[in-house]
DNA sequence: AAGCACGACGTAAACGTTTGCGATTCGTGC
DNA sequence: GCACGAATCGCAAACGTTTACGTCGTGCTT
């Protein structure tokens, strides 16, 4: 039989054993321990020692049993939202950075998968209410979305990384994706382009309006009439997508620059084009929203919007820091995106 | 002040209030709400009115802490091995249903995130010996994996997706590589094709190896040589990928046939063939490995190997559950891909 | 009629920690 | 020499469950 199944229970060390090892206290061992006051520093390095050589690790479930806090989020994320046009690679980089904060404050991170369907959410308020988690993170913020409805009306710990304009006030952390659509377009107006199109994100996320909000402010700063033709929104099916790039380099006069509202978008874009011998940066400009990865390795690196994902993160964990300990603070955080200039505009 | 931030606790109701709004004792409670024997049937509806009423949830921390088990799975994941060139579609299918596995049987799903180097490990065997978790999961074994190593001699109850030949037998699910390059070359083969290239992954991933096999068996069992000039192996670097792509279709005589070991490999050199006027389908033939969720959608459709999520998961989360209940049962599972035969070929 | 099995329920211990409170010791000032 | 504060430590209660064991009563068997 394989070693790994021999059954042999994982012998658990406890507070109790380092006590009767020195002949102390177990009170004195905890404290010891967690480094508080009440214990001189020779029994403490005696403890430490002992702790050590015994390969003591503290219950987890008892402490969290005593302590009533689980210190545990959880990072509730609508699988469904991501179809192949959405940023899988954003995805994993948030994941990432929101695991490295949690764990830098001693967290760790729970993933719940929900459907796009409300069925399921439930799940998430009993992983509060029974002390799984402490917490909850949402993303990808839709329109009047009823998981933060819920969230809400319960009056559980939560925040998002997103924002819904039309519901009451929650916590919430964003990227301000106007100003920095605006910025990205007013950086192609100065490069001297006035045919501008635009494309725009599904809008069921209430990103995707944010965002073209900038394209419309930074043209009308500039005095360029939007021309309809050269607008695509609402792009949510890869079909769509696809047609709707199709139909912008079919167009009698092309457009001279293209304003993506995700990287993704900016992709389909470059691959449409160069499958008509048009190249980003020589016959076009482009940019997109993002700065994924790969998009400064490319053929023609892109001029995207950088989002501060440390920030953003730093700051939701903050939030639900604040709230778990009964303090207060901003329940709204605006970050701001940084434009970086590529080749591809 | 918001709503969000009155600091009022949550009042969470236990045991002890339901026992003593119906005057029976907590353990008569406790055992009507977990349905087992001992409670008259009338008592237990009561019991469960009452929990309704009152919106009670069961203490997660004093459960486990009295059941020695946190129902808490971790998936590890070494975050550093997604270069642009992996498959983050994958990954996120792969945790959605890893996590719907897992819920399957009341396990919560834990992510933590891995560096390359080995530091940060120690956090996943503390995360097991205190008890946050009952057991790991990982992917992208590695050759000598330092991580199943490590797992391996403490005994901990872990799972790898993949294998290392080279260490010792560890509990493992895999999906049959060689077999699946193999009946892909094949298919190949059968359609004429003789001069057929080849895109490997790199050799730190135990895969890469498994699934080039495939490729020199069937070209062996079809008499045909293999060209070294065809051959493009262990790529990794973004770079690196695109230069060996390129020097294929620089060849003075062209490869008629591509087998990529991956979806993306495939892609990329879908892309880069597109550029000299080149299509699949039409121009030369190419199949690739995973059946990510766009493949079937781009232009031509790509012929590929999908693979049994499902049943891995599934396979994972059974192996570690055997090992909690000190069951024994197969230590390798090994699984069958399933061609999937498109345009592109 | 006595014995016995069984169902329903309560008592209390256990899971492993943290922490308020009291007890003891020790040093220091008068 | 005595009182007093600080430092150090032990005692025991709590956190909310599950479950082995004991008790009681009911109904059945012999």
């Amino acid at each position: 039989m394989n070693k790994c199944f021999d059954g042999e229970v994982m012998a658990r060390r406890t507070i109790v054993e380092i006590a009767d090892r020195l002949g102390v206290s177990i009170a004195t061992v905890s404290r010891a321990l967690n480094n508080t006051t009440g214990v001189s520093a020779a029994r403490r390095q005696e403890v430490l020692g002992v702790a050590a050589e015994l390969g003591y690790y503290p219950n987890a479930s008892a402490r969290r049993l005593q302590g009533q806090r689980a210190n545990v989020f959880c990072y509730a994320v609508d699988v469904s939202a991501h179809r192949p046009t959405d940023d899988l690679f954003f995805f994993k980089d948030f994941i990432t950075v929101l695991a490295a904060c949690s764990a830098a404050h001693g967290f760790d991170l729970l993933l719940h998968t929900l459907d796009s369907d409300d069925t399921g959410f439930d799940a998430v308020e009993g992983l509060l209410r029974s002390g799984r988690a402490d917490g909850v993170i949402l993303s990808d913020a839709r329109v009047g979305d009823p998981r933060i409805r819920q969230l809400y009306a319960a009056e559980l710990p939560f925040a998002v990384f997103g924002r819904c304009a039309d519901l009451p006030d929650h916590p919430s952390v964003d990227v301000d994706g106007c100003a920095g659509i605006r910025q990205a377009t007013e950086h192609l107006v100065e490069r001297g382009h006035s045919r501008i199109a635009l494309l725009g994100l599904p809008h069921a996320f209430s990103c995707a309006l944010d965002r073209e909000q900038g394209y419309y402010q930074a043209l009308a700063a500039a005095g360029i009439a939007a021309n309809p033709a050269l607008i695509a929104r609402d792009l949510h099916e890869p079909a769509h997508v696809y047609a709707a790039v199709e139909a912008l380099f079919d167009l009698p006069e092309l457009p001279t620059a293209i304003v993506a509202t995700s990287d993704m978008l900016a992709l389909q874009a470059m691959f449409a084009a160069s499958r008509r011998g048009l190249h980003a940066g020589r016959n076009y400009a482009i940019t997109g929203f993002d700065d994924l990865p790969m998009v400064a390795h490319i053929a023609t690196p892109l001029t995207t919007l950088r989002q501060p994902l440390e920030k953003v993160c730093d700051a939701l964990i903050a939030m639900l820091l604040r709230r778990l300990d009964g303090e207060d603070g901003p329940t709204q955080v605006l970050l701001e995106p940084e434009l970086v200039v590529r080749e591809s505009s």
